[in-house]
RNA sequence: GCCGGGGUAGGGUAGCGGUUAUCCUGUAGCCCUGUGGAGGCUACGAUCUGAGUUCGAUUCUCGGUCCCGGCCCCA
C-alpha cells in the first residue's frame, strides 16, 4: 500500500529545494545586513496563544490537538504571536529596540489553492520597542528591499489605520470592524449598503468614500482636507518623508485595513501579479500585542512574507555547482577515496557506490550532468596523477590532484 | 463551507463496455571489463478508492479521497 502526502503539504525535490534555499538565503542576507537577528520558536504552542487575539473564523483554521497529558496544543498558524510570547517570556530586559526575524513553516487548515498550502513558509520581521515612524519606515523599506532582492517587482501600498478610525470614531466598535472589512475588500457597494443600514450620516459617508479613494502625490494634503490636521496624519506624513529618504516606491492607500483588529497605526501590503486570487505576498503594520500576552505596553512593527507565493513567481536561477564525478576502477577504488577527500575541501565530489564498471561510471556522470570527471585509474596512479576530463568538450589532461583541483575551481580546462 | 475541471507505470500519454492495457521517457543491466551522449536487446513498472449497473467496468452511475482552479476566509 502506498502512503501519500497529507493534503496541502508538499515534497520538495533536490532541484526545487536548492532554489528555495537560494531564494531564502538572498532574503536572509538582506535582513542580516539591516542588523536583524534570527530567532526560532517552537513548531507548536499552547492553543490559547492563538485564540487569545483572534476572532471567529480564524480559530477554525488552526491545526490543534491534545497531547497525552491532555494539553491543548496547536501547530503555529503564524509567527507574530509566538515571537511576542517569546519576548514577554524572556526578552523584556533586552535593550530596545529589538530587531528580529524568522523563517519558519506554519500550518493552517484551509482549502489548498494556487499559492496556498496547509504547510507553508513565512519569512517575517518584527521590531519591538519603538512607536516612532522611523521604525515603521524601516520595516517597510526592508520589506521592499527583500522583495526586490529576489527579483520581484511588487506593488507596495502604505496606509494608516488611525486616519480612517478618526472618521469612524463615533461609531460602535462592531460597526467599525464591519466597515473596515468592506474597505479592505474594496467592496464599495457592500459598504454603501451597510452605511445605509446603520444610518450613517451623509458627512461620514462622503468622508469615508473620499478618503479611501485618495491616490497620488498629494495624498496627505487631500486627506488633511477631509479629516483636518489630526495627529495621526502628522505622524503618517513623517513616515512618508522617511520612506522617501529610503527611496522606496509606494502608493498611499487609506483603504488598507488588514482584516484584523490588532493593528494600531501604519499598515502596508505588497502585491504581485500572476498569482491569481492570492496576489498578496507581504503584509504588515504596527501593533500592540505584548500587553495581551502579559507584558508591558511595548509597541511593535512587523511583517510577514509569503515565501511560497514568492517562489511561485520568482524567476531567479541559482548558480550551478560544479559537481565532479570521480571515476575509478576496481583496483584503484580505495585510492579514489583518498583523492575524493582532498578534492572535497572545496568542490562537491560524487563517488560511485554501485561498483559500476568504468564505462558505467562515465555514463552515469553524463546522466547526472557532471561538468567534470576525474579519472583515477591504474595508469594515473602509476604516474602519481589523475585525468581531468571536461564533459562538455570531451577534452582531457593528466594532472596532479592539486592542479586538477585548481582547474575545476576556475572552471577551466 | 461552497462551485467547476481532473486522477492510467517514477514523469508524459493512448484506449472510453470484452485488449496480453498503447506509445514515449525514465531507472537498472547487457551488447562494449580505460572513455559518456547514438543504436539494439532485456528487466522494472500503472488503470486513485469503495459501492452499484452489467455475463463482463480502465471505460457507465454514485460516494469518498487526492490534485488543479475559483468563491468564502486569509492572524
Amino acid at each position: 500500500m502506498k502512503i501519500s502526502r497529507p493534503r496541502g503539504t508538499r515534497d520538495f525535490l533536490p532541484e526545487n529545494t536548492q532554489l528555495r534555499r537560494f531564494v531564502e538565503n538572498r532574503m536572509r542576507d538582506v535582513v542580516s545586513r539591516w542588523g536583524y537577528h534570527e530567532i526560532i520558536t517552537p513548531t507548536f504552542e499552547n492553543l490559547e496563544l492563538f485564540t487569545l487575539k483572534s476572532g471567529e473564523g480564524v480559530t477554525g483554521e488552526i491545526y490543534n490537538f491534545s497531547d497525552k497529558g491532555d494539553r491543548e496544543l496547536a501547530l503555529r498558524p503564524e509567527l507574530t504571536a509566538p515571537v511576542m510570547r517569546m519576548y514577554v517570556n524572556e526578552m523584556q530586559a533586552t535593550p530596545r529596540p529589538l530587531k528580529l526575524f524568522y523563517f519558519e513553516n506554519c500550518f493552517r487548515y484551509e482549502r489548498p489553492q494556487k499559492g496556498r498550502f496547509r504547510e507553508f513558509w513565512q519569512f517575517g520581521v518584527e521590531t519591538i520597542g519603538s512607536s516612532r515612524p522611523d521604525a515603521d519606515a524601516e520595516v517597510i523599506a526592508l520589506a521592499a528591499e527583500m522583495v526586490e532582492s529576489v527579483g520581484i517587482k511588487g506593488d507596495l501600498h502604505v496606509g494608516h489605520l488611525g486616519i480612517i478610525r478618526h472618521i469612524l470614531k463615533e461609531l460602535e466598535a462592531e460597526q467599525q470592524t464591519k466597515i473596515m472589512r468592506f474597505v479592505d475588500k474594496k467592496d464599495d457597494t457592500g459598504l454603501d449598503d451597510y452605511l445605509e443600514q446603520i444610518n450613517a450620516s451623509i458627512e461620514l459617508r462622503n468622508e469615508l468614500f473620499e478618503l479611501v479613494s485618495i491616490t497620488g502625490e498629494d495624498a496627505i494634503e487631500k486627506a488633511r482636507q477631509i479629516v483636518g490636521d489630526i495627529e495621526e496624519l502628522q505622524i503618517f506624513e513623517e513616515l512618508i518623508q522617511i520612506l522617501d529618504a529610503y527611496n522606496v516606491e509606494y502608493s498611499v492607500d487609506f483603504g488598507i485595513a488588514r482584516g484584523l483588529d490588532y493593528y494600531t497605526g501604519m499598515v502596508f501590503e505588497i502585491y504581485a501579479s500572476n498569482l491569481g486570487a492570492q496576489n498578496q505576498i507581504c503584509g504588515g503594520g504596527s501593533y500592540q500585542l505584548i500587553q495581551l500576552f502579559g507584558g508591558g505596553d511595548v509597541p511593535s512593527t512587523g511583517f510577514g512574507l509569503g515565501f511560497d507565493r514568492i517562489m511561485e513567481i520568482c524567476e531567479l536561477e541559482p548558480e550551478q555547482k560544479k559537481e565532479v564525478v570521480l571515476v575509478a576502477t576496481d583496483d584503484t577504488r580505495l585510492d579514489a577515496i583518498g583523492i575524493a577527500r582532498e578534492l572535497r575541501r572545496d568542490v562537491p565530489v560524487y563517488l560511485d557506490i554501485m561498483q559500476r564498471n568504468f564505462k558505467g561510471q562515465l555514463s552515469h556522470a553524463n546522466n547526472i550532468g557532471a561538468r567534470y570527471v576525474v579519472i583515477v585509474g591504474k595508469r594515473e596512479m602509476e604516474a602519481g596523477k589523475v585525468t581531468l576530463k571536461d564533459m562538455e568538450s570531451g577534452e582531457q589532461h593528466q594532472l596532479t590532484v592539486e592542479d586538477a583541483r585548481e582547474h575545476i575551481l576556475k572552471g577551466e580546462m
